[in-house]
RNA sequence: GCCGGCGUGGCGCAAUCGGCAGCGCACCUGUCUUGUAAACAGGUGGUUAGGGGUUCGAGUCCCCUCGCCGGCUCCA
């Protein structure tokens, strides 16, 4: 067992394995973190971005954000024992951003409860109290923590235990610490079982909030009780912390769910029913242009299209396995004469595989690539609806490769390629990958995992992408990559997913014919792209903000007359532009000319075209862009060029 | 599914202790004819999510259902 090393990347912290017992000194500076062990450099992870910067850290010098942000966990339950004696600890690690601590209590804490408890930790935080580290035995642990139950349960907790965060509880090892909070005459105010590190004094944590509070059930898992977790963000200065809340400011302002009513894009009416979406006439231009868009790609990449229905026997569903692992999550059948059954699909794959099996196939055939816009239908649980990023009905870009064995490498990694270049031109930028592994239960053969995990790691490593590994992560049936975004204010989302099944050629008993007569199973890859076109529009329109791209745009240009004397000359450029298949509206309407302005700002159109007097006599227009900016007196011809050359170009805007 | 919160015209909100359901935007009508983010005036629109209960009287209190929000669990 090797330990694993701490450094800064980018300033954040981040455990690296160097995969030896004892790895030494860390090289910074060319974007790859290495290890120099026994004089060798060791390339250690795959998730550095090109100008990150990397610097060791010692232990004795642990990254300051997530140390702030423990130790204010430790105020908050301090806090929270001081106005409720009787609340029992959980456990308060950092996390992203902040912290939490989990109490049970006897009941639920209320928004003002919060108030009072954040007053209270403010107070403990001006006492200046000392962060003292204790070593104790087993027993004086037990002893001393007699009253708390859930930590009592910690001390039991073998070596390599986890939370479900992943990270290690925090009595792991064999030496278990107590942190007392001293107050400045040397009583001690409060204490903790906690492997630390912490700030010197509660006066070291420099800024926070409390946010939330939220029911979390104990150790993660839904067979235990729920116990009442508080959240708080804490940063190392008054700035980060403000710069963090103007970022949550920022991310609700531009929340798909509240965009979609603004700009008209879809809704959820409450009478077709939870996570059913309906898209109105402008979401539905995006996402047309959107698939449109896509199946030119997926065209010139050697898909072919396929259409199938949105339900099914329930036999299918057996031999897919979708009955025996995930009957709950499909909606219920609906019962026909004769005890037959159908089921809406929950995904695709088992339609397509009925396809390839329609006839016999040929080596020669392959690779087949079948492609579909396809419905799915799933009963998410009711309190896991969330808008357009976990629907209950959406449409998949469900893609199935059938190759032999030995294309099976190059397909993926042509594969992968194919789906980070695509999502490059719908304006994402920064990707990163996650193999997901062998997990415990599985199907198929090992040595068959084997291969598919190499190839697809190999694939990663050709396209470039910076990657993690999910050890034993992969689904039962296949190992997996899954491709994941940052957007425009620095969130992650998993999007694309790339499978090898290791189940469907079995259960459906897929087979070809090969060069030397002898029927051979076929090698399956499952992938979506957009994982979803719902999640997918939802995310674009969050990274956006609104403001598609002209490409993407619903509507991409705005006429605005000055009079109404100068309606038919705007209408005269509108048409032009219709015949380039722009998407053109003059703004007719009684309004004066500001407010017509103010209302296409509003609705982010790219384009503003103005037209007065001064326009008209020149043949020409006034631009208003989305940014505020104007260029006047602007000759149809170039106007028009200008516009067709960026929608064209799928240009930013 | 679990815990907590919430539900008032299309949207955003108000309505004191249980006592006449109101405002802004949007929409409609009229006047005004405009040079880069809101002209002016008038008007339509609500069984306060749905159902039940308490009360002389319920938007307001209680119960159930539906939906939404924040988390947890889940996400093939």
């Amino acid at each position: 067992m090797s330990e694993p090393i701490r450094v800064l990347v980018s300033g954040g912290e981040r455990r690296v394995d160097t995969g030896t017992p004892a790895g030494e000194a860390l090289e910074a500076g060319t974007g790859v973190v290495a290890a120099r062990v026994g004089g060798e450099l060791r390339d250690l992870d795959h998730r550095l971005h090109d100008g990150d910067t990397v610097e060791p850290v010692t232990a004795d010098q642990p990254e300051g954000r997530s140390v702030v942000r423990h130790s204010a966990a430790h105020v908050l339950a301090q806090a929270v024992q001081e106005l409720f004696p009787e609340a029992r600890l959980g456990i308060g690690p950092p996390i992203e951003n902040g912290f939490y601590y989990d109490f049970d209590v006897p009941r639920p804490f209320t928004p003002e409860d919060l108030g009072r408890i954040e007053s209270t930790m403010r107070r403990i935080v001006k006492e200046r109290q000392r962060f003292s580290r204790r070593p104790v035995t087993e027993a004086e642990a037990r002893a001393e923590l007699a009253d708390e139950p859930y930590k009592l349960e910690l001390i039991g907790l073998k070596r390599g235990g986890t939370d479900e965060d992943g990270s290690a509880v925090e009595v792991g090892g064999g030496e278990l610490t107590i942190y007392d909070n001293l107050r400045r005459d040397g009583t001690t105010a409060w204490k903790d079982l906690c492997r630390g590190p912490h700030v010197p004094t509660t006066r070291d944590i420099p800024a926070f909030r409390l946010t939330r509070v939220a029911a979390a059930y104990w150790r993660g898992s839904e067979d235990n009780p729920q116990l009442q977790r508080i959240y708080g963000t804490a940063w190392e200065s008054k700035e980060a912390l403000r710069a963090h809340l103007d970022m949550l400011a920022e991310a609700e302002k531009r929340d798909h769910r509240r965009l979609g009513a603004e700009l008209d894009l879809f809704s959820f009416p409450e009478e077709i029913g939870s996570g059913l979406a309906v898209w109105h006439p402008r979401g539905g231009i995006v996402r047309r242009v959107m698939e449109e868009y896509s199946r030119r790609r997926h065209e010139a990449a050697g898909y072919e299209f396929v259409y199938t229905p949105h339900l099914s026997k329930e036999a299918l569903f057996q031999t897919s396995g979708h009955l025996q692992w995930y009957a709950e999550a499909m909606y219920p059948p609906m019962e026909l004469d004769q005890g037959h059954r159908y089921y809406l699909k929950p995904m695709n794959c088992p339609m397509h595989m009925m396809i390839f099996r329609s006839r016999g196939r040929s080596y020669r055939e392959l690779p087949l690539r079948l492609f579909e816009f396809g419905t799915v239908y799933r009963y998410e649980k009711s309190g896991v609806v969330h808008g357009l990023t976990r629907a209950r009905g959406f449409t998949q870009d469900d893609s199935h490769i059938f190759c032999t064995p030995e294309q099976l490498a190059d397909e993926l990694a042509s594969l992968l390629d194919f789906v980070v270049g695509l999502l490059r031109d719908y304006g994402l930028t920064e990707f990163t990958a996650e193999l997901s592994t062998r997990p415990e239960k599985f199907v198929g053969e090992v040595e068959d995992w084997d291969a598919a995990e190499a190839a697809l790691e190999a694939a990663i490593e050709r396209a470039g992408l910076p990657y993690e590994v999910a050890e034993g992560e992969g689904a039962f049936y296949a190992p997996k990559i899954d491709v994941h975004v940052r957007d425009a204010i620095g969130r992650r989302w998993q999007l694309s997913t790339l499978q090898v099944d290791l189940q469907f050629p079995d259960r459906f008993d897929l087979e070809y014919q090969a060069a030397d007569g002898t029927r051979r199973r076929p090698s399956v890859i499952h992938r979506a792209l957009f994982g979803s076109e719902e999640r997918f529009f939802g995310i674009l329109l969050e990274h956006y903000a609104g403001a598609f791209p002209a490409w993407l745009a619903p509507v991409q240009v705005v006429g605005i007359p000055i009079g109404d004397a100068h309606v038919p000359h705007l209408e005269d450029v509108a048409a032009r532009l219709r015949e380039h298949g722009i998407r053109v509206e003059v703004d007719a309407s009684p309004d004066r000319m500001q407010k017509k302005i103010r209302t296409a700002q509003k609705q982010k159109v790219p384009y503003m075209l103005i037209a007065g007097d001064d326009d008209v006599a020149r043949s020409a227009v006034s631009f208003r862009y989305r940014d505020g900016s104007q260029k006047n007196g602007v000759p149809v011809d170039e106007a028009v060029a200008e516009i067709v050359d960026a929608v064209e170009r799928r240009l930013p805007a």
